[in-house]
DNA sequence: TATTAATCTACTAATTCTATAGGATAAATG
DNA sequence: CATTTATCCTATAGAATTAGTAGATTAATA
């Protein structure tokens, strides 16, 4: 399932990249427009701060605003941050690798077999897709 | 990320999947080979046969065994059972569908839009791959 | 200096995941 | 028919994660 932190993070994106201006939009109109929880989200946006997809300013007239053109955000890096591994299992994860303490044989693990193809699947869809290719 | 219990499931639906005969094999025994905790695999294997993957029989020379080739079993249909639905949101569920309460507007969803894709590409990889394809 | 809005820390409630315990039930064996 | 073997079933508990809340602080603007 997709945390409700991811999704929320890809509405306030998407929000961002939607807006006509580079003006700064507030946590609060965010919040009202996608329905979300003004401080849920207020940290959501923070860490997206932190990862550098967001800009801030504080006091009046600030709020958050996107860094990069929505063309050059890729959805796998947005993922990673919001939601965690792409892979559904470590072993088989590209930026998070860790071996399976209960399996022997990585080679001969079934699930590794499958989870790969199933990561390789994602990848490309993630890697295919851009903030702008949300936005209509 | 992949559950235990998934993870335990396909691995024990493997191990039977690669024994030569159709003779009954005990919780233990695949729970010594796989390394999985027995009293844990032992519920895994009981959702299993109430899902009709698996058949059992008691007392002694008793155990579970594989009720379809191998050849028949599909990973949509297992990970449906272990996991739950493949889609990572409701609204884009085939078998679970469920509108989002915060969610006006279905079609206008930038969130909407990405999971339909990543739910195509994973139903694409377990539709084309049967318990068989994991055997080696 | 007053107002506005992001920043940061800490905490709580609810849910899900990963098991474990212990007895009931059924089948095979001698 | 009694004993052994192994599944069946219910309940429960600890750990981890998720989702959300509270409140004080910091920075920018007018």
């Amino acid at each position: 399932m997709l945390s409700k932190k991811t999704k929320y993070g890809l509405k306030a994106l998407t929000f961002l990249a939607s807006q006509k201006g580079k003006d700064p939009v507030q946590i609060a109109e965010i919040a009202k427009q996608e329905n979300i929880s003004q401080k849920f989200l207020e940290s959501i946006l923070l860490s997206l701060r932190k990862t550098g997809f967001l800009g801030s300013k504080k006091g009046k007239g600030g709020g958050y605003y996107l860094i990069k053109d929505p063309k050059e955000v890729l959805m796998t890096d947005v993922m990673r941050v919001l939601e965690g591994p792409i892979s559904m299992v470590p072993c088989v994860s590209l930026n998070f690798y860790e071996k399976c303490d209960d399996c022997p044989d990585e080679d001969a693990c079934s699930v590794h077999k499958l989870m790969l193809k199933v990561r390789d699947a994602n990848l490309a869809v993630y890697r295919n897709n851009t903030l702008a290719d949300l936005l209509l």
